[in-house]
DNA sequence: CGATTTGTTGACTAATATCAAACTGTGTGG
DNA sequence: CCACACAGTTTGATATTAGTCAACAAATCG
């Protein structure tokens, strides 16, 4: 599979794009990059020129406060270009992490704007990928402040699900997601201890299990039921992609 | 002042329009409501096919949870335009909501549409408007996160004052804010009784004082240190607007 | 002016954090 | 192959933060 399919893929998604625009994405020039887990793509503060595309493998965002405390703000899967933003707000606000062993595709920032400057479509659909970015964080928002721990976890879960399934990464029954106890508390506001507790009562009503970096979704209507997770703020295509 | 002056100016802020972009953002066509506070402007769910440029007042966009709390997910300021994503997204994922009695234009998305396509520097300062809405969020996830009630109380004020600032509408000292201690709740995630009571604190320590929809910053040195704000996140300007 | 919303207070409860220790697995060097 | 180190998970006890409830006061509105 080309390094950039399952980013076409997607942007085909809600986007009518031409044959000649897919040949022009897939002809983007990418510097492929294979990096060990807990590998720091971008900082905060750096002034990238170039953007990642996660070709394989999980990364995520981060920010830690003056605090000393780290918030991780999103997962990223493969198909995501998660600093994306870079191309117009030079400096970064924040960190971006791999959390596996990973493959990324670097893009120059020029490619991407002689791409979007001759290709208007494709800077619509790379638009909209970057306000579905922000309608996550909202959910995310959302997330943190009405739900109790649980349920917090349950739709963080439910979320990745759907993404994953979304580019073919999961058949709604498990997937990958290389993530510790303590890195789920940094994403969800929770201590470690609280995490584990959470997970273990889930497995305990057969609702879900996260072992080894591999979530099992024994019950999704329970984990829906527990969450209430609603997936249209992912903005997925109604029918799924046909390979 | 023209309706769309401090849009035109805040896009101006990072992006080179020439004399002939900054007439075509003016000569935009606005619907001009005046709206009292609690109106609805979008729902969530539905399509529209305008966005609206808040020209006088206070917006907030939030969602109702299924648990049935509500979670507001920002607090809008004149200049914005909270809906832009809807040119995009086609289906609302929040609602947005007057918190004042306002001004409001409406946009039609064909407008924009337009606008956009003719203008590319036009297009690429919106973008940059959407991306930073996107690091707010994300500020927002971190305030939820890591921060107790008073720093994220303080936090968010904190930003507040920046961002009025920016558009002329805080000297730094104090600026309005008609929300009620209830509101700040839904915002923060925090019980209406824990906002008085950290409200009540800042007054105490003449930190800050909200009353009667004022906020007045008594002390920013000790507001940022109870928050550990920082705005880099907001993207604006290094030099304010010269009027 | 009464009615309703908003702000304030105290007593009590619930959720979650913190701390400290033990346990499990996994990889590494001797 | 074992011993050890290390990272991750699990556990119990305790502390802290914030929520809930209920009443009342103050402000606002028609």
């Amino acid at each position: 599979m080309h390094p950039t399919e399952m980013l076409t893929r997607r942007l085909r998604v809600d986007n009518h794009l031409t044959n000649d625009e897919a040949t022009a994405l897939r002809s983007l020039p990418l510097e492929i990059k294979t990096l060990p887990a807990d590998t720091y793509l971008v900082l905060e503060g750096d002034r990238p020129n170039h953007s990642c595309l996660i070709i394989k493998g999980f990364a995520s965002r981060s920010k830690v406060a003056t605090n000393g405390k780290r918030q991780i703000l999103s997962f990223h899967i493969p198909g995501d270009i998660p600093d994306l933003q870079s191309l117009f707000l030079k400096t970064m606000d924040h960190d971006l992490v791999t959390m596996s062993p990973a493959t990324v595709g670097y893009i120059a920032h020029s490619a991407l704007e002689r791409l979007i400057g001759t290709h208007p479509a494709i800077a619509r659909a790379l638009w909209r990928e970057t306000l579905i970015d922000a309608a996550i964080f909202r959910e995310w928002i959302v997330n943190m402040g009405v739900r109790p721990a649980a349920a917090r976890m349950a739709h963080l879960l439910a979320e990745l699900r759907q993404r994953m399934a979304a580019v073919g990464l999961s058949n709604g029954e498990e997937f990958e997601f290389p993530v510790t106890q303590s890195e789920l508390g940094e994403a969800l506001g929770l201590s470690t201890v609280r995490v584990n507790r959470v997970l273990q009562a889930f497995r305990a009503g057969r609702v879900l299990d996260l072992q080894k970096n591999f979530v099992t979704i024994e019950n999704y209507e329970k984990v829906v039921e527990a969450s209430g997770f609603d997936d249209s703020y992912l903005h997925l295509a109604r029918n799924p992609p046909s390979s």
